[in-house]
DNA sequence: ATAATAGTGTCTATCAGACATTATCTG
DNA sequence: CAGATAATGTCTGATAGACACTATTAT
């Protein structure tokens, strides 16, 4: 079996040996990072974005992103682009959606492995190489818009949004399709995979427990409930959220104030794992 | 803001002029497309797989796939490779993970987009160009092992499963790792790919309505229990079932004999959307 | 008639939605 | 003490699991 041989009369070792890649066209190949987190008081979502620094798209905002090479993973290179922003290990990451429009980078042919990133605390972050600047949005996406700001920076990246319906198979689905509405916008289709990361993480976060990971390693549960609030859109009732969390989480046996909103203490909890 | 000038002094279309994407390295991408559709009495998932006529994997089976080019998206690849390969058109077709683990294809870098394809009926199908042969195959699939038959060629390929666990960030995930018993194997990484497949379609399934895209347009409840069953791999209760897809479908008047055993007469469904 | 399957009724446990009540903390 | 928030109790409605029973067809 070792030895079979192809039409051409060669084993796999001469094959290999004579094996010419050819001159099909080769498309460079990212991983962009959707790096997120929450405010202080758990009330808004944060994204990480950088100031493009070159063309195109330049002094438009972008997701962190940059090439895969040859000897490593696509979630390997999204997790050392993780680092070197946010200089954060041992982050939540996992692949989102791969991205291949033509066109989608005026410079040349390039397809995008998009992953979600959530970190427990906002990290400090500044630019490099080729950002000009590095920050944290707000975040705010309803069922009608996209909404990014960043005060300090006086930033505003605003999307309208209209769902559109089309057929798979026997099913029709729901997508959102985005019209910018502010001066500035996201670079490149990153608001499209902004969409797509969102959509799955509110899909998912009640059955994978991320919202685990955009809290400390001890929490209350009024902290863990506006995360889940926060990610959802939508106010949860107290006692369900406590029951349907209740065995997910454990007592630490300690008080303490939540970072939400002050009154009386909590007790404090952190992440069962079974 | 369409006039700005970059570092060094170009406008953007002046920089795209010049832009020279370089000499970096860069992957080949394909679409591979796991084709998966039911048996006559939908006892039983069925995959279709081509045998390989050349190294590497001489003989071994794969899944379909092809190049994706630089004037079409990753998606259009693979419909077009589902229409070679079935003939089929208007078929579920979406994406599921993309692999590019380094090594994965012993000739050069490969970076392959999986994309999952649900057809109503089993179609002829037979070998082309850079295949021997192609067939459908009987697909087991549990929490111990991947089971592939073919009875007509008596060929089987079967992978023993064994869960490990892993971190990320704070979340633990379950992943099966799959090790070959059989003599046949899958060809390059496409058991992975296939467990990816089944992993996200179980988990949508009761979601996302794939199950119509399994069943002819017209059904009766017994056989489309039969397709949740299978895709699962465990028994539903009757009463259950029907109450949990009551509001998904709706009754064409008809009677209809099931495909899976003999019996009473069924009512005909068909799938209602909204 | 009998075996086999289709289709429905009903009980239970669970859980989300919705409010109400009690407990504890800060100022 | 007043205001605010934490924590829990309880009712309702929807639904999955479990089982029983009736209806209709093929042989």
């Amino acid at each position: 079996m070792k030895k079979a041989v192809n039409k051409d009369g060669l084993t796999e070792e001469e094959f290999l040996k004579q094996y010419d890649p050819g001159d099909y066209n080769r498309p460079s190949v990212t991983a962009d990072i959707l790096i997120l987190g929450m405010n202080e008081d758990y009330s808004s979502l944060k994204l990480l974005l950088i100031k493009r620094g070159n063309h195109p798209f330049l002094g438009s905002w972008a997701l962190p992103g940059g090439f895969v090479e040859e000897n490593e993973t696509a979630h390997k290179a999204a997790k050392r682009e993780l680092e070197e922003e946010t200089g954060l290990t041992g982050i939540y990451l996992d692949q989102i959606y791969t991205f291949s429009k033509p066109k989608r980078d005026p410079r040349t042919w390039v397809i995008t492995i998009a992953y979600l990133a959530l970190v427990p605390n906002l990290a400090e972050v500044e630019g490099r190489d080729d950002a000009d600047d590095c920050a944290w949005f707000d975040l705010k996406f309803t069922d009608k818009a996209i909404e990014l700001y960043n005060e300090e920076r006086d930033v505003q990246i605003v999307y309208d949004l209209r769902k559109e319906s089309f057929k798979n198979g026997a099913i029709r689905y729901e997508n959102y399709i985005p019209s910018l509405v502010s001066e500035e916008r996201l670079a490149f289709d990153h608001v499209e995979i902004l969409i797509e990361a969102i959509k799955k993480l509110r899909e998912q976060i009640n059955y994978n427990n991320q919202a685990f990971c955009l809290v400390d390693e001890t929490f209350t549960l009024p902290e863990l409930q506006a995360v889940y609030e926060t990610v959802l859109g939508r106010p949860l009732y107290k006692k369900s959220f406590r029951d349907m969390i209740s065995d997910r989480v454990e007592e630490t046996g300690n008080d303490k104030t939540s970072k939400t909103k002050s009154g009386r203490k909590c007790k404090e909890y952190r992440f069962k794992e079974e």
